[in-house]
DNA sequence: CTGTTAGCGCTTTCAT
DNA sequence: ATGAAAGCGCTAACAG
């Protein structure tokens, strides 16, 4: 003989335990189970009934059902979070401080990730919207390509008009964002190695399109402007921001610039794979003959050999600041997130020749 | 019959756009619009409509309801993923191989972080169990603490009754799993420093309670006893998966047994804090007074100083293979995932006495 | 091929 | 304080 779960009265398959079921099973209405299981604070049952839902509820072993809450109160608790790339540091570091943030709130993090495609990015807030997310948070960079920024912007549109919350992490005129100040920190590395007596620089940049890039590389230069030098196209060369990036953008630099005595990577993942041209295919030392600095401080920063100077970027923090901006539970104006720059073992004096 | 919602114009910017709005905007029932919207392939509408349904959609500009459907159709697209940390790179490589293979699929995944709590661990699963997320990945290790297991498994049954599928990476038994061979990489590092010479080697271990750290300690183990040398408690020093964990270890178990030649860090994280104590608190040099080897084989081992010599676990195909063992893309009986070791420039022979 | 019509499980007035 | 009932937006029989 079959063993349903429970006897069924007139067809009505059992199977998932439900708030009516536990209400039958309390004697209450379903209503008052609703209440007492997920009424939020305002205690407006009886100590008696409360008690025997949740008893009820125990013993039957209840989980909420959280699509059919979300379409009851049209809400819900997942706030999605859009990164280029879950396994790149920068990402990873962001996304953690978003989760931890997510967990005060109750909130669930739900990931995606674009690989770099702007395409996927749009298709992403789509589907986040379809899920009726309560939030979103955009952590890549934005991209100079106009149409498709437009057609991100509609989407977000409609996003927030459904009620949802946008926050970016480094502004990209996509919404309320937590600034990240790129520019700041290149000109600190920038100076720092102009301090160094360093006066021919190279790049090794990300993606041309990617604003953060743009701004990152503007910051470098207007700083080295200021200080006399100068920061020439043949001395920037663009590549993916990646560690094999890095390292081709490096030899094609000091290809094209032999007499460089110092490059700035725009971002530590990428500054590793410098490193790795330099030292292990070039046989140049680091800082002696060349010095390196990248850009980020990701974890692994500190153990490259050799450990590597770069700018400090809280990103687990801009992580949670981001979802607090979304929930509002901390005031919209506080002060920005400081960059500074991590001196360690890559930069040293210019080389005398 | 009046509808009392779409009354006009009136005040509100008309509120969401349904399905229900759709067909009437193209002048079709419900159910047609639902077909040509949501119908998987099996086109079973006429071009006319179709086409009406889909320009209507298009000026209105309609996203679909996902709790809604979740609700009629009681399964939804998410698949939840539970790691310890998402900066940790063995998690975020994971993370990385099961987004690609999501996306193949259409799906979104949530991920949640423990931060190594166990009890937030079991939470999440309720978490996602209320989501009535269609896939559960558990990407951490297991605990050898029975309440615990318990506790999770009982969760986790609940989860399958509902029709959820569960996959683990890396055996636990707590379900199908795409298995990592622990044991076997562990025993090929030990092994390899065997046949370098080294006759006493540590290790720095993980949490002891993990079983992750167990395997991973009992392949070594069983590796070295096999080869006629022995691996006693009082070379094993077990501290946090992280850097400052493997750091403290390696002083910890340098201090103990100052005679080791090799250490074994169970994991690359703890490999980099192992590679600090020794050459920059202890000044000895690597792999010249003491080899390290590592485990996971994570993107940065290769810029570590010097380069990592690691057990390479293929983490990122790992991720998409238990995404792939949820939703059956692929038969469950394929070949396992291999390790192998990847030989830097962390290991070198013995040093004579 | 297209429309009607029950629900899916829960929240939320509105009464009592 | 508690219950009855009307939806929330969509899917899936079940007719035509």
């Amino acid at each position: 003989m079959a063993n349903p779960r429970s006897t069924t009265r007139a067809g009505r398959s059992t199977g998932a335990v439900t708030l009516q079921r536990v209400a039958e099973h309390a004697g209450v209405s379903i209503a008052t189970a609703s209440r007492v299981l997920h009424g939020g604070g305002s205690r407006t049952v009886g100590e008696e009934l409360r008690r025997r839902v949740e008893s009820a509820a125990r013993e039957l072993g209840y989980v909420s059902n959280a699509p059919a809450q979300a379409l009851a109160r049209s809400a819900t608790s997942v706030v999605g979070l859009i990164v280029h790339d879950v396994a790149d540091p920068y990402f990873a570091a962001i996304a953690a401080g978003a989760m931890r943030a997510a967990r005060r709130q109750r909130l669930m993090i739900m990931i995606a990730a674009t690989f770099r495609d702007p395409e996927l990015e749009i298709e992403y807030v789509r589907s986040l919207r379809a899920q009726r997310a309560r939030a979103l948070l955009l952590a890549g960079s934005g991209t100079d390509d106009r149409s498709l920024t437009d057609r991100l912007a509609a989407e977000l549109a409609g996003f927030r008009e459904d009620g949802g919350r946008v926050a970016c992490i480094g502004e990209r005129g996509a919404g309320p964002a937590v600034p990240l100040d790129h520019a700041g920190g290149a000109a600190r590395a920038a100076t720092e190695l102009w301090r160094l007596g360093h006066r021919r620089i190279g790049v090794v940049a990300g993606p041309a399109e990617l604003l953060t890039v743009q701004q990152r590389l503007a910051g470098a230069r207007q700083a080295l402007a200021q200080l006399g030098g100068e920061l020439p196209d043949s001395r920037v060369v663009f590549a993916d921001f990646t560690r094999a990036g890095g390292r081709e953008a490096a030899l094609e630099l000091l290809a094209r610039e032999p007499g460089l005595t110092a490059v700035l990577a725009l971002n530590d993942v990428m500054a590793a794979g410098v490193l790795a041209a330099v030292q292990d295919d070039l046989g140049r030392a680091v800082p002696g003959d060349v010095s390196v600095v990248g850009f980020d401080d990701v974890p692994f920063a500190v153990d490259l050999r050799p450990a590597l100077t770069t700018v400090r970027l809280p990103l687990e923090e801009a992580g949670e600041r981001a979802v607090q901006l979304v929930v509002e539970e901390a005031p919209a104006d506080r002060p920005p997130l400081g960059v500074s720059l991590v001196v360690r073992d890559s930069t040293g004096p210019a080389p005398q020749r």
